[in-house]
DNA sequence: AATGTCTGCAACCGCACACAT
DNA sequence: AATGTGTGCGGTTGCAGACAT
């Protein structure tokens, strides 16, 4: 983002004026030199003792989110990021700080962004499929409808609304899928190419929960401080990056096709590499 | 080419927590 | 125990660029 992206605020406290919107190179070199001399804490002493007119917790989100050594600037998520994402939010939640120290590289403002964009593309899609398509009745429809909606909602966490989208993305995929006669035939869906491989696959308590193989996570013990220079050298757990990361941009219209194209951009139809081709 | 819309992301805000006094 | 200060976190905003029409 160009330092000029965001309009210069200045507002005067009792410590004089504060300085707020997008940070100068000479601002960061000043931040930048502190943390040098001092470590990255004594945030407020930055403002202080008049070094910049930030104020600290200004300087900090800078330094954690920008300035901070080994950062990936401008990298999008890989898959595999893409799915320890979804599965520690899965089990921590909306917990972006936590979930970062499991990502190399990547700091709490970097998840928390990618969520919502993933999340804002899934409601809109959810939105537009839901408004476009009609609902055919198979007699195994429920069946299809069950496994295909777990699926989704295992990969989306459990902030994943329960209602209406749920319902309209039901409806979206039992209506492509609408040709299933069976659950055997299931399996030739290519939207859902997991069931080719069921030792991929876990289920929980419920008999139609559908979720991915649990990512063998680093115990949150083991995750390191981000001040701690040895952080990102941690080896991190890979997946086989059957998830296919995102691709193209607008969707505006989402047809029976697209919403497929759709799914696939939620890492559904990405086929998927033989079991041989994972070590 | 002009305009509208969408997306990614930097940065802010408010709240919560830890710690010192 | 109460208060103040510093820091961290999650939610939200708003802008620039990409893309579609």
């Amino acid at each position: 983002m160009s330092e000029t992206k965001r309009k210069m605020v200045h507002y005067r406290d009792e410590m004089g004026e504060i300085k707020k919107g997008p940070w100068k190179s000479e601002e960061d070199e000043v931040l930048i030199n502190h943390v040098r001399k001092y470590g990255p804490r004594d945030w407020s002493s930055i403002r202080s003792k008049g070094l910049l007119q930030r104020t600290g917790k200004s300087c900090r989100l800078r330094w954690v989110n920008k300035l901070r050594p080994n950062l990936k600037h401008g990298v999008k998520f890989s898959a595999e990021e893409e799915t320890t994402v979804i599965d520690l939010q899965a089990q921590f939640g909306n917990k972006w700080a936590k979930i970062a120290t499991y990502l190399q590289g990547r700091t709490d403002n970097d998840v928390k962004n990618f969520w919502s964009s993933r999340q804002k593309r899934l409601a809109r899609i959810l939105l537009t499929s839901s408004s476009s398509s009609s609902i055919k009745s198979s007699k195994n429809s429920k069946e299809v409808q069950t496994s295909t909606f777990h699926h989704v909602s295992s990969m989306e966490g459990p902030n994943f609304s329960q209602s209406a989208e749920e319902e309209s993305i039901t409806k979206s995929c039992s209506s492509s899928s609408s040709h299933i006669e069976d659950s055997e035939t299931i399996k030739k869906d290519p939207l859902m190419p997991e069931l080719a491989y069921p030792s991929l696959l876990s289920y929980d308590q419920s008999p139609n929960y559908l979720s991915f193989p649990q990512i063998p996570l680093l115990q949150p013990d083991f995750a390191l401080p981000l001040g701690d220079p040895n952080f990102f050298d941690v080896q991190l757990p890979i997946m086989p990056s059957f998830l296919a990361p995102v691709k193209g941009k607008k969707h505006d219209s989402v047809t029976s096709d697209s919403f497929i194209d759709d799914i696939g951009m939620y890492d559904l139809i990405e086929p998927l590499p033989s079991p041989s081709q994972w070590a």
